[in-house]
DNA sequence: AATCCTATAGGGGTTTTCCCCTATCCTAAG
DNA sequence: CTTAGGATAGGGGAAAACCCCTATAGGATT
């Protein structure tokens, strides 16, 4: 029996794909979230085998970061991302973040099953729409990317702040303290030369730590 | 028994909302269309009672072009639209082209029954996000374009602020107070029935009042 | 072994924001 | 003529952010 969390911030979308995978008998859904911050709650207290996860979400705590966050504590779990896009830039940052599995929204329910059976395994499931070779490319020159100049946690950081959140908000969801976060913050500025608060959304826009579809 | 169509081009979620809709014995799943070409075939075709269609789909033929078309030919076609997004603008959209539904992606299972229940009836169901005084305002203007919740005044401070500006420095780009500049923004969480600042941020990505791209 | 970087956390003081009021002037609608 | 709404401005107090500096633990690099 596989232990499945399901993600998705859409309701009727979420709960659908709960209906689909409970007609598979060796599948067990043990919970769901709606947002990025109770998926990691939820899945660090319920330690499901397999998460199902949405890439977009809202709250500045969307897939991407939310994965990072549980495999930050836990190399057990396995996380299978799920998304409408099949570029090589969703793709590419799937892989380096280490997400286990990679599906499209508008696959069959089967390749989803046949995805958590893989990935439960301890392989990877990547199937999108780039050729097998392409995707192989993607994993050798893993890291090579040049790295930003901010590290991950301040990449998370910016962008919760961009998304207007407070610091005890941003500490709540990081579960850090306020005055770690303000460090972070004073950091990213250091680090970017910045002055103001403007200049910063304004480097966040132009790096896309917003999207705005 | 009402007959319903199901519109979405992601194969995932239009499974998942038939396995949803298929648990109300009243309602009778007669067919699926996966872009907006078949729909409108399909709908013409099968005469369904209900149409629940996903606004964003691909090859130019989405949501609404797909409603404009079907309810150019037949008016006894109830179209819910189904969406990811409850801004100002989606809604006018859909007010505008007299669909006579809005549901979105993140309701709840029994909403959408409703929804049906209710547009089979001939009645209007628009429930989202918004404040319904603002959506009765949208429904009055309709056929004019140029009607926004917020004023003038208020959208500019808006802009600014989730630039990251201070008060101060917008009250001096705007020539004001900085107390005005507090008024407004006061205003705006006001009216928008918003209670945190990340909730504005939110709101103005949502509505293009940042450019990104 | 020594050094650098990252992530964490705090002290203490200044500035800014936020919140809940009141208030005036002007214009448009009834 | 009265009422409503928009734009302006302020008082006063609580909360938060901001700034500068210190500090520690762990990992990677040299």
């Amino acid at each position: 029996m596989i232990k499945v969390l399901v993600v998705d911030d859409h309701v009727l979308i979420r709960k659908g794909l709960v209906l689909l995978l409970e007609s598979y008998p060796d599948i067990s859904i043990i919970g769901e979230a709606g947002e990025g911050e109770e998926a990691v709650r939820l899945a660090l207290k319920e330690e499901p085998d397999v998460i199902l996860m949405d890439i977009s979400m809202p709250n500045g705590i969307d897939g991407i970061v939310a994965t990072q966050e549980i495999l930050r504590h836990s190399k057990n779990i396995k996380v299978i991302l799920l998304s409408m896009h099949d570029e090589e830039g969703y793709i590419q940052e799937a892989i380096e973040i280490d997400a286990d599995g990679y599906v499209l929204k508008n696959s069959q329910g089967g390749e989803l099953y046949h995805a958590i059976k893989q990935v439960h395994k301890g392989e990877k499931y990547y199937k999108v729409g780039l050729p097998p070779e392409q995707i192989d490319r993607l994993f050798e020159n893993k890291g090579n990317k040049q790295a930003s100049i901010l590290t991950l946690r301040e990449q998370e950081v910016l962008r919760l702040v961009v998304y207007g959140y407070t610091n005890k908000q941003i500490s709540e969801k990081l579960s850090i303290s306020p005055k770690t976060v303000e460090n972070h913050k004073s950091n990213i500025m250091a680090k970017l030369e910045l002055k103001q608060k403007s200049e910063l959304i304004q480097y966040a826009i132009a790096n896309h730590y917003i999207d705005s579809q």
